[in-house]
DNA sequence: CAGTATCCCGACGGATACTG
DNA sequence: CAGTATCCGTCGGGATACTG
């Protein structure tokens, strides 16, 4: 990201330097479909290579089949996840990240793990919040 | 549920080397958090520095006042945002970024930079899938 | 095996009105 | 200015049953 150096640059300081207002609307569209309950996790599953339906079932504990398939749905409709189908006896279909994913299972990763490393204080925090009333 | 008489191979590549599920858990918890409608893009905004209460409002377009007080809340129960409150005759509040959430800033700003890269390729994806019928 | 279809509940979250 | 309180609709998402 480019944001020079620059303690708020421009004019005053502008109501927000740091997203201009265009960017707003598809940060949110990013947001809503990716920050979904699923999404990320199953983004991450792929990292290690295609996986089948029932594989990403079993490895996404609680997921229903309803969400699986709609999220693998929504995944596939954007380019986020290619879903491959062999015509076998027993139907075999693979679910893979495409090169437009790579870049966010990076980020992805990076996420859970911050996740991971700061967990433990986010629930401290969480606990000791309470007195204040 | 364990169903511990399952294979669980354990040895070559298991059912999941990307994320233990023991991880699982807080993985969900800090997304269901974070990956919320609005706490990234209230992270974000805090990057420049403490910004009051309206400002948010502001430079967020579309929080209600409930959904900005209710996430604010969180974020500072948290950890992830500090309120300071300052006894002046019109009331001044300001939130601020924490030393936990830089980290997290760090990669929501990745994560917009991603979206704002690769939106426009997304909602291509995403209108180019309808003929499947 | 890999899904789809249907039902249904709880929460997320917007609108509005009120308060310290 | 900086919130809280209440009402209420939408819909994300679980449970269950069925299909190619």
């Amino acid at each position: 990201m480019e944001h020079a150096a620059g303690p708020v640059p421009a004019a005053g300081f502008g109501p927000c330097a740091a997203i201009p207002a265009e960017h707003m609307d598809f940060i949110r569209q990013i947001l809503d479909r990716i920050g979904d309950k699923w999404s990320m996790l199953i983004i991450a599953l792929l990292e290690d290579g295609p996986m089948r339906y029932t594989d990403l079932q079993r490895n996404v504990p609680g997921i229903s089949q309803r969400m699986l398939s709609l999220t693998l749905r929504q995944l596939t409709q954007d380019g986020l996840v290619t879903r491959t189908a062999y015509a076998e006896v027993p139907p075999r279909v693979e679910y893979s990240l495409t090169h437009l994913s790579q870049g966010l299972l990076d980020i992805v990763k990076q996420l859970i793990g911050w996740a991971s490393d700061h967990h433990e204080e986010i629930r401290q925090n969480r606990t000791r919040a309470e007195p204040t009333h």
